[in-house]
RNA sequence: GGCAACGUAGCCAAGAGGCCUAAGGCGGAGGUCUGCAAAACCUCUAUUCGCCGGUUCGAAUCCGGCCGUCGCCUCCA
């Protein structure tokens, strides 16, 4: 499989180091609701792990929670709460939301404050070996003993100052370097450490996690583009630094963002939906539709007719399975070439843009089938697996309230009694109540189906 | 100001030198089936890839310029 990788900006074959494959992905800060664009990079790394494993590659996925810094104390301070009641709310969210989604639970969840040992230690290290200083109880990154420093973003220290936004800090060498450690202020939690009282930087945790649980080399780390600078610039250096080892990471994978309108959708922009918005409109296989139709590295517009619109087209792979297979004994086609183009694309830096245009292409081979009067079982088999592999359940909407079922089903054999005698005006008026309730008939061959409307 | 990325049909979105007289989805038009619908299936829906030049036997794909959009440079998936 190629990958592209941010560090070297090309794709290469992916193989793992050892015999399974490392892969760090950052998670989030739980303060507040998770939204649809944690719920969009979340999935396209869900199928980059569901993917790798359909390969037959062992995958070690481990992804951190952010559960101490600036906003979660503020909040937290706001609502009369501890740092850890907050942040344990947030992460309980984001577990339910993840799970709606289908995306598979990373193996280790670890938390930065369940690492702040880690963290010291190799904080420690940084200042024996001249990497780090102690300014006022602060802890500083020297940025400019990282060779290499901005290799990742592709930029140059002089670059970034070009930018004149950064202020010089006096308490600071160079004014890019940042915090490994901050000084406890009253009123927030604090860690004991050899530099006083305080607590650890961002980008520290991820270092001291990552190196903690899978190794000094990582063959996968992921995140959103806007973590590239200075989040993951800032990890190499540390950690590279810190192990002596390069690369820290072997494959850079970064995910396009989402936007709302025109700009970035975040947390700090509020420009926002939750995940829990969008599933209250939409089902989970459509919003993850509407995220992979579009490939993990460009940035997509959120948009309700698009997701509708991914809805809609759902439709057309759940029918292609709803029928049974046709006769036992009736020929049947070979879907491998499918599976192979599905393959092909996937294997191309996750293009499940064409991944999925194939998984149209079968459903319709299917649906072509079966008419035909062919055994589609096995097709049918494949189209379930390869969705599966995109984490889509093509599980019909169980929508309608189960306690009607029984009179939908009375209302059914009422009108199937009408149409045997020709009573078309009061059958079709049946049908068009129960559409305007949100329940769709359908006549067939085999009788009359019902389903519920998105 | 610095560094990147992007601009493909009504909308979304793949394709990155010849297999492109450009996937797939949504929407639209016509048809098959049906009592009529729905669903499904069939046909059609970009002679063209922001604009202008250049390289090449050949460019949506490479190069240069211009216009436009967005991201990062500060917390952020």
């Amino acid at each position: 499989m190629r990958l592209y990788d941010t560090l070297t900006a090309q794709k290469r074959d992916f193989a793992p180091l050892g015999d399974e494959v490392k892969m760090y992905v950052c998670g989030i800060t739980p303060y507040s609701p998770s939204h649809v664009g944690h719920a969009m990079s979340y999935v396209y790394f869900d199928v980059l792990r569901r993917w790798l494993e359909a390969k037959g590659w062992k995958v070690r996925h481990v992804q951190n929670f952010t559960d101490i810094d600036d906003k979660i104390i503020d909040r937290a301070q706001r609502e009369g709460l501890t740092a850890r009641e907050l942040a344990d709310r947030y992460i309980a969210e984001y577990f339910e939301d993840m799970d709606a989604l289908n995306v598979q639970r990373a193996h280790v969840y670890p938390r930065a404050t369940e690492s702040i040992g880690l963290m010291i230690e190799i904080i420690v290290r940084l200042i024996e070996r001249g990497h780090a200083y102690v300014s006022q109880g602060d802890v500083y990154f020297r940025v400019l003993s990282a060779k290499g420093y901005g290799k990742l973003s592709h930029r140059t220290l002089e670059g970034m100052m070009a930018g004149a936004r950064v202020e010089p800090d006096p308490g600071k060498e160079h004014p890019m370097d940042f915090a490994l450690w901050k000084a406890a202020k009253p009123g927030e939690p604090w860690w004991d450490s050899p530099w006083g009282k305080g607590r650890p930087g961002w980008h520290i945790e991820c270092s001291a996690m990552s190196i903690h649980y899978l190794g000094e080399t990582l063959d996968i780390h992921g995140g959103g583009q806007d973590l590239i600078f200075p989040h993951h610039e800032n990890e190499i250096a540390q950690s590279e630094a810190y192990t002596g080892k390069e690369p820290f990471v072997r494959w850079w994978v970064h995910n396009g963002l989402l936007r709302l309108g025109l700009d970035k959708m975040s947390k700090s922009l509020g420009n926002l939906i939750t995940i829990k918005e969008a599933l209250a409109r939409f089902s989970p296989d459509a919003l993850r539709l509407f995220f992979l139709s579009s490939h993990y590295r460009s940035p997509l517009t959120w948009s309700e007719e698009g997701v509708a619109s991914a809805e809609r087209a759902l439709e057309r792979l759940r029918s292609a399975l709803r029928d049974g297979p046709g006769p036992a004994n009736a020929p049947s086609f070979d879907a491998s070439s499918f599976a192979s183009r599905f393959a092909q694309s996937m294997d191309d830096d996750l293009n499940t843009p064409q991944a999925l245009a194939s998984l149209f292409d079968l459903a319709r081979e299917i649906n072509r089938a079966r008419e035909g009067g062919a055994n589609v079982a096995g097709a049918q088999g494949v189209l379930r697996h390869l969705a599966g592999i995109l984490g889509l359940t093509l599980q019909e909407p169980v929508k309608a309230d189960l306690t009607a079922r029984p009179f939908i089903e009375l209302l059914i054999e009422v009108r199937g009694e009408l149409r045997k005698m020709r009573q078309y005006a009061l059958a079709d008026r049946i049908r068009s109540r129960l559409m305007d309730m949100g329940i769709a008939l359908e006549d067939t061959p085999q009788g009359t189906r019902w389903r519920p409307l998105e």
